[in-house]
DNA sequence: GGGACTCTAGAGCGTTCACTCTAGAGCACT
DNA sequence: AGTGCTCTAGAGTGAACGCTCTAGAGTCCC
């Protein structure tokens, strides 16, 4: 049975405890048990300790969510309005599935370090910004100008965090659904002014 | 010099903790230190320890910041769309004027425990029930139809809950900026779709 | 097959954690 | 003045924290 090299089983578990517990309430002894991975190792390759690990794991679900984004935005889509609703109904899914759990990767942590930690806040951030340009690119690419473009993306990222937060301490998809209805509004209306636009 | 009893400075200190670094970052010895109490006094007042005084403190800071609703969408508000504008342009200063700090009092210590504990988990909930009902009385006083009032309460919470994550992480008032034109942009389609279907 | 280097392995360190415990101060009522 | 109750006061406890340290296993090159 092949497995991924310690140090990538060790960022993978750090991502997974974060996601559910943060960054305070995930311990190094919790981190290298469910890596598999013996205490020593963590330190050889991770000298920076639990704060260098936690700032890879940021970058690493980072990069594995923003695929989400070009997963469904990606060249296929004919109807933008319909992806946007799409993805809110995508994540409310997955969501259910996980009994509330598996939200956003960074979040929890993120708002936990935004004014203790720079390296970790600076780390959140990079990762905030990629899935917004990439975001924004899928938009312009489906019809949105490009003056709107990261304006929507991040409205669509914050609706979808604001939605995460509200379903996760409810225990319910409700938000999520409003939140969908109120961004698939959002890409409605800036489709028509880009269309109307071309009229003044 | 007056000052309030010890319980109430031992919620008020928790809350001031909470806000700033979360639940699990905040530490017995530092609240008492704040609030200038000796540490037998909290297990006085708070047999259940940290959890419930956890929990007082989000529901008091919860009814606190709640009134902010009133303050901005009150009586006296004649434009809807321009409340709106305010409100989330108040949420900027006040967030630029304490260093990206004063954010939402709870939404950390939400994320935390969302899956962790389910005590501080439901005094969250309760707290934005609360929020998003007041908000939604507000809608309907100013001219949102009943049907559409809960579910534009709840996207305007959660596009400020998003804002608070990336503007918090990224140190910039850019996300507060464009979740206040969308919020805007979204009352005013719903008091158009208001309006336009007395006509149908 | 010997040496160098990478990685595994986990016992042990000092610190901090939430919490308990006992003692006494302050105050009200009699 | 004495009794009973609320609240203050902080030293002390066991457990868990992040991290360091030394030792040995595995692997590649010469």
């Amino acid at each position: 049975m092949e497995q991924p090299p310690t140090r990538e089983r060790l960022v993978a578990a750090t991502a997974d405890l974060f996601r559910v517990s943060g960054y305070n309430a995930t311990s190094v002894k919790e981190i290298v048990e469910r890596a598999g991975a013996p205490f020593g190792s963590m330190y050889h390759h991770f000298p920076g300790g639990k704060e260098e690990l936690g700032a890879a794991a940021i970058t690493s679900s980072g990069l594995a969510y923003g695929e989400l984004i070009d997963l469904f935005f990606g060249d296929d889509v004919e109807d933008l309005v319909a992806a946007t609703s799409g993805f809110f109904a995508g994540a409310a899914w997955t969501l259910t599935e996980s009994a509330y759990a598996d939200a956003c990767p960074i979040a929890t942590v993120a708002l936990e370090v935004a004014s203790t930690n720079d390296d970790l806040r600076l780390a959140a951030a990079a990762v905030f910004d990629g899935w917004i340009e990439r975001a924004a690119a899928r938009m312009v690419q489906h019809g949105i100008a490009e003056r709107d473009a990261p304006g929507l993306a991040r409205v669509i990222i914050m609706l979808l965090e604001g939605a995460f937060l509200l379903c996760r301490t409810q225990r319910s998809t409700r938000a999520l659904e409003d939140a969908g209805r109120a961004a698939a509004a959002e890409v409605e209306r800036l489709l028509a002014a880009e269309g109307g636009s071309h009229l003044s």
